[in-house]
DNA sequence: CGGAAGGGTGGAACCGCTTCCACCGAACCG
DNA sequence: CGGTTCGGTGGAAGCGGTTCCACCCTTCCG
């Protein structure tokens, strides 16, 4: 392994001057700088970027934790976190989480500069005590999805989105309108789902139509389980005649809940999603879009900036827009719908 | 930040002793190991993961280069590397690869074993200048869903899952099937798609029937573009009852084109597809289920094994098997479908 | 009872890079 | 023309670990 002593040796300069060919400094004659570079051409020499790290107190390296990184708002996401990335020195380092527990270990992990310059962190709100010490250990932090007081963060206004997806379907003259979203007690701390079905009563209310709890269900978010909870909707003596569920993947298991109870979208049933995930043009899921790609990017983008800038990291709040997206699952209820 | 020799200095000991503690090394008496685990949880020591690599001339990271790492069936491959990771020391450090330069440049990167300890490639077949550099430079490798000289990988036989397929549609009647498939000009040597279309056509001669040139399509990897490929093919004038469609990606472009052409499937065109993706379930799509899942966690499983073992990588491949998945895209061609 | 053997330990050297400091020589100034 | 200044440079120190070597102190054996 050719070392940086090799190229000095090489071209007759010593290793100072070679780091400082590396790293762009001036202070090196061009005749020098050009020796230099002749030999790392030479010598087909590589920096160690351990040894790089060490000496520099960084890793060039960016964690992103994320939950369930499988799941396509996650996914879209992190494409624009890598796309973000792509032009940058650095690596990313992926780390998954599907427990509380699993959340803690990595925290613990990277509650030092050592293994990541930087975090990114998706969805989820990090714990009071993990976000003091990452912040005493000066580990630049950018939230996407979630926030926490004095960290930057780019989010959507899901309270808005769910009034958004309500009032859509208020106005198509749905008022039996059910929705379905996350547990609650997740274990996770999030937050969106609550947010938006905040919203979802709010308009509800605000039309004068009072929030029926058989209508609302939460449950694990994954199709099988909203199409169960569409199922439980569906059976009901006075059944909805339109569901807003708090993600796409769910409101997937609503169109599968309706299909199996023989029941035909929009005609019977309308359907609002959240996300605008890839497969949601597909299946003509009507839904509320929000910039997933648009999301890791920017995170990624201002992590970067300060990283590179060296400014200490401003707790903004980035918000991003939130779209109406109409397809085909939602339209005017029928007439008589009720009872 | 705590390094060693304050632990040293706390314990009352040498920074070698403590090394020899952290690393489990015999030669410690009991009560040294006592007094040196008390100082390491007294400040909260952690290693620092950069001088140890340095030190020890790796870095504990596993690198996986994977081309759109946000296709459904890389993600799945993903999701098993994640899981055979979790509960090894290694971290993850994702290259997605989205062109040949690009992917040429994270191969430049990787060719060290300062970048990563080891590497598993999906999809990709190395080009050879690289694959010598690596196996010069000694970094253990592995691919998955792909093959090279002398390197072990996780295989389906994917020429075998194009006689599945198109077996299936056969022994239902159909005698006009198409097929759709990658680009074989990629740029990148991705060959599953190819191979699949070579047991299509293998079956099909086999039965007797011509393989239609008309009846072969290739386009990117995109739902639209298989779209627009399958849209071509039910325009035809004699019109085939069945397409293959080498990805279950493609077969839901399939979907979405015979819907848009008002044909129903199955009564009107039967649709197989390769993968079992999450969404196929969903779309009740008939498909030649691979483990996907499995095939990342396997490579990965095989990559530990060689890393920690300290044997040098065997060789080998490993077959993971298909399965036809029967749902509801595929029945019998109607009677005088044809002309 | 002296010497060999060996467990237990401290500390120096090293991994490969950055950076600081000392130093050299040329240019510039009074 | 001697003394600053300053661009350009070499080399040592340091980043925080691991490992090797030397050494000490038992223990055991002849």
């Amino acid at each position: 392994m050719v070392t940086i002593a090799d190229v000095a040796a090489t071209a007759g300069v010593g290793a100072g001057t070679v780091s400082r060919v590396l790293n762009d400094r001036p202070k090196v004659s061009p005749s020098t700088r050009a020796r230099v570079l002749a030999a790392i051409e030479e010598l087909e020499y590589r920096p160690n970027p351990l040894a790089r790290g060490l000496s520099l107190g960084r890793c060039q390296t960016l964690g992103v934790v994320v939950p369930f990184f499988t799941h396509a708002s996650a996914v879209e996401r992190l494409r624009g976190i890598v796309a973000a990335l792509r032009d940058s020195r650095y690596d990313l380092v992926l780390f998954n989480v599907e427990s509380p527990v699993h959340r803690d270990e990595h925290f613990e992990a990277l509650t030092r500069r050592d293994r990541a310059d930087g975090l990114l962190v998706l969805s989820l709100p990090p714990p009071p005590d993990h976000l003091a010490r990452l912040r005493a250990a000066g580990v630049p932090i950018v939230l996407v999805d979630a926030t926490a007081p004095g960290v930057p963060c780019v989010v959507t206004d899901d309270v808005e989105g769910g009034r958004i997806a309500t009032r859509h379907l208020l106005s198509l003259g749905h008022r039996d309108i059910a929705f379905i979203g996350d547990s609650t007690a997740n274990g996770f701390g999030f937050t969106s789902s609550a947010r938006r079905e905040e919203g979802y009563g709010q308009v509800l209310r605000a039309a004068g139509i009072r929030v029926r709890r058989s209508y609302v269900r939460h449950g694990a978010h994954e199709r099988d389980v909203a199409a169960r909870l569409a199922g439980q909707l569906l059976r009901l003596r006075v059944r909805p005649t339109a569901v807003f569920a708090s993600s796409d993947v769910q409101a997937t298991g609503v169109l599968a809940a309706a299909r199996s109870h023989g029941l035909r979208v929009p005609e019977d049933l309308s359907v609002v999603g959240f996300d605008d995930i890839e497969i949601s043009a597909y299946a003509g899921l009507t839904t509320v879009r929000q910039p997933l790609f648009d999301s890791g990017y920017l995170g990624a983008r201002h992590l970067l900036d300060a990283l590179e800038g060296g400014t200490p990291i401003m707790a903004a709040e980035h918000h991003l827009p939130l779209e109406l997206v109409v397809r085909l699952t939602t339209t005017k209820p029928r007439s008589g719908a009720r009872g």
